[in-house]
DNA sequence: TCTGGGGTCCTAGGACCC
DNA sequence: TCTGGGGTCCTAGGACCC
């Protein structure tokens, strides 16, 4: 058996944990640059929005039903989701950290009750993080997926739902729309309605052949797992990054090359401490740019540009100069920048990288040595602390109008209790 | 006025080898 | 008229995930 662990509204929940007066009341979490709602309270998707509305389009509702408003605060999401993983690792040894807000846990060899332990999990995650937590467990890791759904959907399970024998898992996929399968995206589900396909349980019924040739090999793995066979890995490993991108809207647009050219070396700067930090070297860089793309009116342009790193970089010093020149090469004047990135790709572990044979090994040295004293003062007293001329004040140009405090990643901002 | 950010895997087709 | 057979590697684009 697999079981999914999925945190409820997982944004909206790590405000409410250090706001419990918005108990009950509909919550939700903007984006970057206070753009879209990415994450909504049970109350806020009742009164109608939806992932990804667009703030602007929405305020005015968000307004007269009194919503609460956060603007992003992803270190303390981070660091909720590490609280909350470490709660699951009581339970199995084997734990798959599936993204920010998800985990599967491995129970292949366990005998329980998984009904009575999923509930456990359940009430555990939420008596030491205050994080509501969906379990579902089943032969599959789709099927516990779509078990962990019914836990949200029915509050009765008290957050565990364990689902195994076939005549319960077809009176479930009967009623479970196809389109919220895990691995059903929605250019397939056009596709499944003009075959008569509505439900998961109707696209168990395909025959094999017809699956493989409309949706190839992920599709044929989805149906399998739908039908009780295992077919999708469980990786309790983390492999580092085939690549790295760090890309940001402004919250103005950006006419001057300077001004492009501080915010891209920001954004290597922040590529090359991920890249560090998994120990991998890049051969190539990528920067781009382009114009505010729903100004129909307004010129439209965008730009990339590549450099490569003839033996491999993780330089700090390497990246500036690279985001820099990438950056004068890709600009157009006359043009108002709305968003740019830096991609890194052609990654490789430091040790598989062999250096180059006439490469200028003292000046390697020196240079490496000052990215490392980079490190360390940054690790220590806040990113961007130490930092280069090219990059201003080291923070990007966005609106966040309604940031919450950092009250578990920053000393400053720890919540106070008052004992009268 | 105002529209997010960061990834992975698979497949088809082209270029190349003998 | 008739034009082999068997590979590998790379890339772009599509589809999917959160």
């Amino acid at each position: 058996m697999f079981a999914l662990a999925d945190c409820n509204n997982f944004f909206a929940s790590c405000e409410r944990v250090f706001r419990p007066d918005l108990q009950g009341k509909p919550v939700i979490v903007l984006s970057n640059n206070d753009g879209c709602a990415v994450a909504r309270s049970n109350e806020a998707k009742a009164l109608g929005i939806k992932m990804g509305d667009p703030y602007f389009k929405i305020k005015a509702l968000v307004e007269k039903n009194g919503v609460a408003v956060f603007s992003g605060n992803f270190p303390l999401y981070g660091d909720m989701s590490r609280r909350v993983q470490e709660v699951l690792r009581r339970f199995s040894p084997s734990v798959e950290q599936y993204s920010i807000d998800e985990a599967f846990l491995d129970f292949r060899g366990i005998q329980a009750d998984f009904d009575v332990l999923a509930k456990r999990i359940s009430a555990e995650c939420y008596r030491c993080t205050g994080i509501p937590v969906s379990v579902g467990v089943a032969p599959t890791k789709t099927l516990a997926k779509v078990a962990s759904k019914l836990c949200k959907q029915y509050p009765k399970l008290r957050g565990g739902c364990y689902m195994w024998r076939p005549q319960d898992v077809e009176k479930v996929l009967r009623r479970f729309p196809v389109a919220d399968v895990w691995g059903i995206g929605r250019r397939s589900v056009p596709k499944l309605e003009a075959m008569g396909v509505h439900t998961a349980w109707d696209f168990t019924q395909l025959h094999e052949n017809v699956v493989r040739k409309q949706f190839a090999l992920p599709g044929f793995r989805t149906w399998q797992e739908l039908r009780g066979i295992p077919c999708i890995e469980f990786e309790d490993y983390v492999d580092a990054k085939q690549s790295i991108c760090v890309s940001r809207s402004f919250a103005h647009e950006i006419t001057s090359v300077n001004e492009l050219c501080s915010q891209v070396a920001n954004f290597a700067l922040s590529a090359v401490q991920k890249l560090r930090a998994q120990r991998s070297l890049c051969l190539e860089m990528a920067v781009f740019a382009f114009t505010n793309r729903f100004k129909d009116d307004a010129p439209q342009t965008r730009g990339s540009s590549l450099v490569t790193f003839q033996d491999g970089t993780s330089d700090h010093k390497a990246f500036v100069s690279a985001a820099v020149a990438a950056t004068r090469e890709l600009y157009r004047p006359g043009y108002g920048y709305k968003k740019a990135g830096v991609v890194v790709l052609k990654l490789a572990q430091e040790e598989d990288v062999t250096g180059s044979l006439f490469a200028d090994s003292a000046a390697a040295e020196r240079s490496s040595r000052l990215s490392a004293a980079m490190d360390s003062v940054n690790s220590a007293f806040g990113p961007g602390t130490l930092r280069f001329g090219i990059q201003g004040d080291g923070k990007v140009f966005a609106a966040r109008d309604h940031q919450s405090p950092h009250y578990t990643t920053l000393w400053s901002d720890i919540p106070k209790v008052t004992v009268k």
